[in-house]
RNA sequence: GCCCCCAUCGUCCAGCGGCCUAGGACGCCUGCCUUUCACGCAGGUAACACGGGUUCGAAUCCCGUUGGGGGUGCCA
C-alpha cells in the first residue's frame, strides 16, 4: 500500500482493522500463533478485517523459506487473512523518509558511540546503566559507524489505555534515547511500526505482553511523525513454560509445525490456544471455531500468565480425534503408519492397510495423538512381539494357572475355526475349564502388552501359525 | 539495579461488591460399566498469596508486603 492512500483509508475507517505481524525466525512459535489467533478472533467477531505483516527489518530474517515457516502453519490452523503478506523491508523507504523527517525536525539526531563506549559513559559518569543522551545536540554529521537516536522528551509520561490491561503510564525519563536507525542505513522496527500501522489503518495492536515495553517508545514516534489516529493496544498475557518463564525457542518444545507433525489436530489446537488467556462465558470448552468468534470478547481476556499445557492439549485433541468419521481417522492416520518417512515399528511391506482399516474404529477411541496409533497395532505387523515388562509381571508371572492355560489355548488354536468368534469362545472355554482368568495371559501372549483393543477379530486376521508360535514362546518362557 | 506487568484448586478457565459453605474443565483418586485397556457414567481431592484499609457486606475496590514474570540490543 502506498503512503499516500493513508488519508483515504484512515477516513474510511469504518472497521476494525488487525495486524499479525510476526518476525520471521525460521517456523511458528505457538505463542505467536496464539497472537495471531486472537487477532483473527477479534476481526472475525468484529466484522473487520486482518493483515499479515512480516517484520523482516533486520537483515538476517530476510529469507524467503522464513515466511513459509509462517504462511503454511497459519494456513493449516485456518487463520486467514484479508490483506498482505506485506513486507517490511519492502518499505524501508517509508521507513527511511520518516527518519529523515526526525532528524530534519530535530526530534532524532546522529550518534558515533558504540554501545560499550556509551555503557563506559555511563559507568564513569556513575549513572544507571543505559544510553544518556551523549550524542545529544553535539552536532555530529551522519557517518559510517553512525546510528539515529530519537530524542525522549526529558519530562512527561506516555499512558497506555491497555484494553486488556487498563490504564499504563510510563515516564518519560525512563526512556533512553533508543535507535531507529541502525550504522547500515536501516531502520528499526518501531520506527516501521509506527509508519506501517498508520499506513495500513490498523485499528487494534494485539499482541504480547513482551511488546509491552516498546508501545511508548511506538507512540512519541507517532506523535514526532505527526501521524493519523493512534490504534488502540491490547497485551495479550504470556504463554509460560512449568517454570512459568515464557515459552522460548531453546528449552520449549514451541514449533506449531511440530506438534502438528506428531498429530494433534488443527482445530484441536486452535482450540486449545483459544483457552488459555480466555474462556467462554458459559465455561463450555470444546466447541467449534464458530462458537468461539461469537462469544469471544477483547475485554474478558486474562491478563496473567498461561501455562501452555500438554496434558490438557491431549485431551482436547482426543475428543477431536473421537469425534472423526472413521474414514477420516484412517486417511489421516496415514502419515502415521505408511509414510516413506515415518518411523514405524514394523517392516513396511508387512503393513497391511486393510487390516488397520479393519480395527480402526477401535484404536481412535483409544489415541489422544495420533503418533500413539503405532503402540496399538505393531504387534499385528510384527513378526515376534515384544512383552511390555510390567504387563508380563503381572498377567504371566503372578497370574494363576498360567502355563495350563497356554497349554489349553495352543491345543484348542491348533484346529479351531479361525474366526473372531470362535477364538475368542475357545479361549474362554480355556478359563472355565480351569477357573481361571484366561483372555489376559492369552492377550499378552499374543500382543504382547495387557491393554489395548479388543483383539479377537484383528487376531482372526494373522495366521494361524503365527498366533500359535507367539503362544508357544510365551508358554515357553513360564 | 531500574522500568513495566501479574497474582482464584497442581494446571487452564468462571467469578467484575451480596446469588460463593467459590463454579466448570484437565490431572489425580474411588466406584459403576466392561472377559483387557479406553470411552461413558457417578462420586471424591484441591484454590481466593499475606497484611492493612473502604463498605452494612470483599475473591471482587484501594494501599502496602511477598512472590512470579516481562523489558532493559545497531532482535522483534
Amino acid at each position: 500500500m502506498a503512503r499516500s492512500a493513508r488519508h483515504l483509508t484512515s477516513l474510511l475507517r469504518v472497521s476494525t482493522r488487525v495486524r499479525f505481524a510476526p518476525a520471521p525466525t525460521g517456523f511458528l512459535h505457538v505463542g505467536s500463533a496464539r497472537s495471531a489467533l486472537f487477532n483473527w478472533l477479534y476481526a472475525r467477531s468484529t466484522g473487520g478485517e486482518m493483515i499479515l505483516r512480516i517484520e523482516d527489518t533486520d537483515a538476517a530474517l530476510r529469507k524467503p523459506e522464513f515466511i513459509d515457516a509462517i504462511v503454511k502453519p497459519l494456513q493449516t490452523l485456518g487463520i486467514t487473512w484479508d490483506e498482505g503478506p506485506y513486507y517490511q523491508s519492502q518499505r524501508k523507504q517509508f521507513h527511511v523518509e520518516a527518519v529523515e523527517q526526525l532528524v530534519e525536525n530535530g526530534h532524532a539526531y546522529f550518534c558515533n558511540l558504540t554501545r560499550d563506549e556509551a555503557d563506559a559513559l555511563a559507568a564513569e559518569a556513575g549513572l544507571p546503566a543505559g544510553y544518556h543522551g551523549w550524542s545529544r545536540d553535539k552536532g555530529i554529521e551522519d557517518g559510517p559507524d553512525c546510528v539515529v537516536r530519537f530524542r525522549t522528551p526529558d519530562e512527561g509520561e506516555v499512558v497506555i489505555n491497555d484494553l486488556i490491561r487498563g490504564e499504563v503510564r510510563f515516564q518519560c525519563s525512563e526512556l533512553e534515547d533508543f535507535v531507529i536507525r541502525r550504522s547500515d542505513g536501516s531502520p528499526t522496527f518501531l520506527v516501521a511500526n509506527a509508519v506501517d500501522d498508520a499506513d495500513m489503518s490498523i485499528t487494534h495492536v494485539i499482541r504480547g505482553e513482551d511488546l509491552l515495553n516498546t508501545t511508548p517508545k511506538v507512540m512519541l514516534l507517532w506523535e514526532a511523525l505527526d501521524l493519523d489516529d493512534k490504534p488502540e493496544y491490547a497485551h495479550l498475557p504470556l504463554l509460560v513454560n512449568e517454570q512459568r518463564k515464557k515459552l522460548s525457542k531453546r528449552r520449549d518444545d514451541v514449533s506449531l509445525m511440530d506438534f502438528l507433525a506428531q498429530g494433534y489436530l488443527p482445530q484441536a489446537m486452535v482450540n486449545h490456544l483459544a483457552l488459555l488467556g480466555w474462556g467462554p462465558p458459559d465455561e463450555k470448552e470444546i466447541r467449534p471455531i464458530e462458537e468461539i468468534i461469537e462469544l469471544f470478547k477483547l475485554e474478558n481476556v486474562n491478563k496473567g500468565s498461561a501455562f501452555f499445557d500438554t496434558v490438557k492439549l491431549d485431551h482436547i485433541n482426543g475428543e477431536y480425534i473421537r469425534a472423526l468419521p472413521v474414514d477420516d481417522f484412517v486417511s489421516m492416520a496415514e502419515p502415521f503408519v505408511y509414510a516413506v518417512d515415518t518411523e514405524v515399528p514394523w517392516e513396511r511391506e508387512q503393513y497391511r492397510p486393510e487390516v488397520f482399516a479393519f480395527i480402526a474404529h477401535e484404536v481412535q477411541q483409544r489415541v489422544n495423538v495420533m503418533r500413539e496409533i503405532p503402540n496399538f497395532i505393531d504387534w499385528l505387523f510384527v513378526d515376534e512381539v515384544s512383552y511390555n515388562e510390567r504387563a508380563w509381571k503381572k498377567a504371566m508371572e503372578k497370574g494363576k494357572q498360567v502355563p495350563e492355560i497356554l497349554d489349553g489355548i495352543i491345543e484348542r488354536f491348533t484346529d479351531v475355526d479361525w474366526t473372531a468368534e470362535a477364538l475368542n469362545g475357545a479361549v474362554s472355554a480355556v478359563g472355565d475349564e480351569l477357573g481361571a482368568r484366561s483372555q489376559v495371559p492369552a492377550r499378552v501372549a499374543i500382543t504382547g502388552t495387557n491393554a489395548g483393543i479388543p483383539m479377537w477379530d484383528a487376531v482372526s486376521m494373522l495366521d494361524r501359525d503365527v498366533v500359535l508360535r507367539r503362544l508357544r514362546k510365551a508358554r515357553s518362557l513360564l
